[in-house]
DNA sequence: GATCATTTTGAGCGATCATTCAACAATAAC
DNA sequence: GTTATTGTTGAATGATCGCTCAAAATGATC
């Protein structure tokens, strides 16, 4: 018994999350958001309390986007390794649009707020480790298959996948460069033969 | 015949320039700016303009210090590609300090701002440029040294180099961990033999 | 020590910020 | 149709923002 909210969560978060990615949290109005989302700001306020509870939840929203492509990209493969092989030539096209300009939204997040708003750190910290956790246990599964040498370490090699990410994701936001990030994902690679 | 100016810019930039690291450009007040460098918003104004020509000064401080201590470890190495390996060591080992969780000032700043302010894009990307060219030339070196394998491409592989160098320090920002570091610049190594 | 160019001072400016809230609208239950 | 409950509206709030400027202070020059 009583009025039904007039939007739909997830729309307005990806609405949200399109605003901050753009522009960064600080540099983010409540107005823009506002403008972004087409709501007014007692809705907004109402539904996420704050634009901080906000950015959290288009955080989140980007975390499991993120994290869904990747899954995708390891189930659809041959194999373990052709999932993390078709994965990373996936990204390095992506890197080269000059939407990828923007960079990737959880760590321009950790850079801008990382360190001053432990939650936001934290959260976008858990995203990674959920992906990476994906890669490890890509890695062994393709060790136990025989694809992948047995001298080589899992853990080491998911560390550097995403270290990898972060490092052509930056590559994106200074120079959108297919052959640049096509040459640097062919050489990444070759540590996995 | 006229009051001499009671500041170093040097130090002034110095203070402002971990001011803004520590907290971004648009986190970072001016009356933030004012107790950082201990001058008053008039001096600061006449000496750098607005808030923005104040920033630019000190990412062009934070880039040029930058490109010395890369240029240091490649000249007091013993060779070309122990120049490298040393640079890689040592930022292995920053990367696992505390202080390194304010990541890469010129990465910040990019990733802030560099779509939406041309010259700060531009200046960040042209500090990358001196150090990507300080790389491909030691490889080149490093080459004509018959250090480094003939097939191997010196611009594709400084174009790795700066792209693991991003991810090091996104790395050094969500966990500052002194194997992991270790670990990733271990085998980005590998590809240099 | 008088002159003069320059710097320093800090209160104050208009604009914009995130946020609130009282009035109003809409629906479910009866 | 009435009531109860929740959602929507948008103008208003106090705080903070980057920035300015008239007045005072300073030191090199003569």
């Amino acid at each position: 018994m009583a009025r039904p909210a007039g939007f739909a969560r997830e729309e307005v978060l990806e609405k949200a999350m399109q605003a901050f990615w753009d522009r960064g949290y600080c540099a983010t109005s409540m107005a823009q958001l506002v403008a972004a989302t087409e709501l007014n700001p007692g809705s907004l306020y109402a539904a996420f309390q704050s634009k901080r509870g906000l950015f959290l939840a288009a955080l989140d929203h980007y975390g499991e986007r993120s994290a869904e492509r990747i899954e995708h990209a390891l189930r659809t493969a041959e194999s373990p390794l052709q999932g993390i092989r078709s994965y990373f030539r996936q990204l390095a096209a992506y890197v080269a649009d000059p939407q990828a300009e923007r960079g990737c939204f959880l760590v321009n997040s950790v850079l801008e707020l990382g360190r001053r708003d432990a939650a936001i750190g934290a959260s976008a910290k858990r995203h990674f480790d959920v992906i990476e956790a994906k890669f490890r246990n890509a890695l062994t599964g393709a060790q136990t298959a025989g694809e992948l040498a047995p001298d080589k370490d899992p853990r080491a090699l998911a560390a550097l996948l995403m270290s990898s990410i972060w490092g052509l994701r930056v590559l994106g936001a200074t120079a959108p460069d297919a052959e640049r990030a096509r040459g640097v994902v062919r050489q990444l690679l070759q540590l996995l033969d």
